[in-house]
DNA sequence: CAATGTGTTGAC
DNA sequence: TCAACACATTGG
């Protein structure tokens, strides 16, 4: 509907659903009562829509699927589909997107390191959220993501030259996966020089041998612009947390971290497994923020999302998406505004 | 006219 | 945040 006349699947899909008044009680009866109902004089179609039992799935009035996610008290509409386990796949990709791995969704219980988990990591984290809404709109994801791993092989067979190929997939280099946040309190940002990291998100992320909890390990983390922190990290005992300490308040000063802000820290996708810190104030709008630091390289926030290897010939074109986010020209119409990750 | 997806509300 | 529901808007 919108800017594009790659709608495959519409065509034929809508051709053979729309057909029937469709009450749709294709594959589970799961919610037998309200799909089902008495029969008799009511038609479901009548009335009360079937509910999905997937998250974010909602019904259409002509039987097929929307699907949708929030975000900032907003919902992002991400299309429409025949089939109602197509809707919730797609919010289980959109949800991975918009906040990390280990979200919960509908079906993949079964996100494992497996090189497979890596490389959708990557994909999705060097797509913006609007990109990936765009594709999940028009069906396109699929193909997007088995074209991104085509690519992938590419790169890791170097050519004879020595040299590696480039020009797309290139943006699987520099994906990084979200580990946490936390929203810094005056403590983290006082003169004690120790950030305490969240003990649930501690030992996922940042386990300790048992030998060094106390001795505790030096960590790298690189910030937007590239630069390096070292920070040790360590189990205190005493208080039986998990922190940051040497090299900590350094950041806190340059950065000039107040509590409230929120720090948070990503992991590169690739093999590496380069950590990466950044921080922002308050998600909250309105409030002006002075962001005495951290200026134009916001753009290249992670140094993903240049890459547009979109093949969307329609409205979004090939245009930097994050500079199609901060103009707030969403895809076509008035898509609401998201944020560059 | 049918389908999409936004406006809106209330429950959680 | 989230889904239910109504219906304005859209596109063929």
């Amino acid at each position: 509907m919108d800017c594009s006349t790659d709608d495959q699947s519409t065509t034929t899909e809508t051709i053979s659903t729309v057909a029937a008044p469709v009450t749709t009680p294709p594959l589970i009866g799961s919610n037998g009562s309200v799909v089902i109902d008495v029969d008799g004089g009511l038609e479901a179609e009548s009335r009360k829509l079937p509910s999905s039992r997937y998250k974010g799935v909602v019904p259409q009035p002509n039987g097929r699927w929307g699907a949708q996610i929030y975000e900032k008290h907003q919902r992002v509409w991400l299309g429409t589909f025949n089939e109602e386990h197509e809707a919730a796949k797609a919010y289980d990709t959109a949800v991975q997107r918009f906040r990390g791995r280990d979200s919960v969704t509908n079906f993949k219980p079964l996100p494992v390191d497996t090189e497979e988990a890596g490389l959708e990591a990557s994909f999705l984290n060097s797509h913006s959220k609007a990109e990936i809404v765009d594709m999940l709109r028009k069906h396109t994801y699929n193909d997007e993501f088995e074209q991104s791993k085509r690519n992938f092989s590419l790169k890791k067979c170097p050519l004879s030259d020595g040299f590696i190929r480039s020009g797309h997939g290139q943006q699987l280099v520099n994906a990084r996966e979200p580990l946490f946040e936390k929203t810094v309190t005056p403590s983290d940002v006082g003169k004690l020089n120790r950030l305490v990291i969240p003990k649930q998100h501690a030992e996922k992320h940042f386990p300790l041998q048992s030998g060094t909890t106390s001795k505790g390990v030096l960590l790298h983390f690189e910030d937007v612009g590239m630069k390096v922190w070292r920070f040790r990290y360590s189990y205190w005992n005493s208080s039986q947390s998990y922190v940051l300490t040497k090299g900590w308040s350094r950041f806190v000063k340059e950065k000039n971290l107040k509590a409230g802000d929120i720090v948070s820290f990503q992991r590169s996708t690739g093999p590496d497994k380069q950590l990466y810190i950044e921080w922002k104030t308050r998600t909250g709008l309105g409030e002006s923020n002075p962001k005495p630091v951290q200026p134009v390289q916001m753009f290249r926030l992670f140094g993903v999302n240049i890459f547009g290897s979109t093949s969307d010939g329609s409205c979004n074109g090939k245009r930097s998406n994050v500079e199609l986010e901060l103009l707030g020209v969403g895809s076509c119409k008035k898509q609401r505004i998201i944020d560059p990750l």
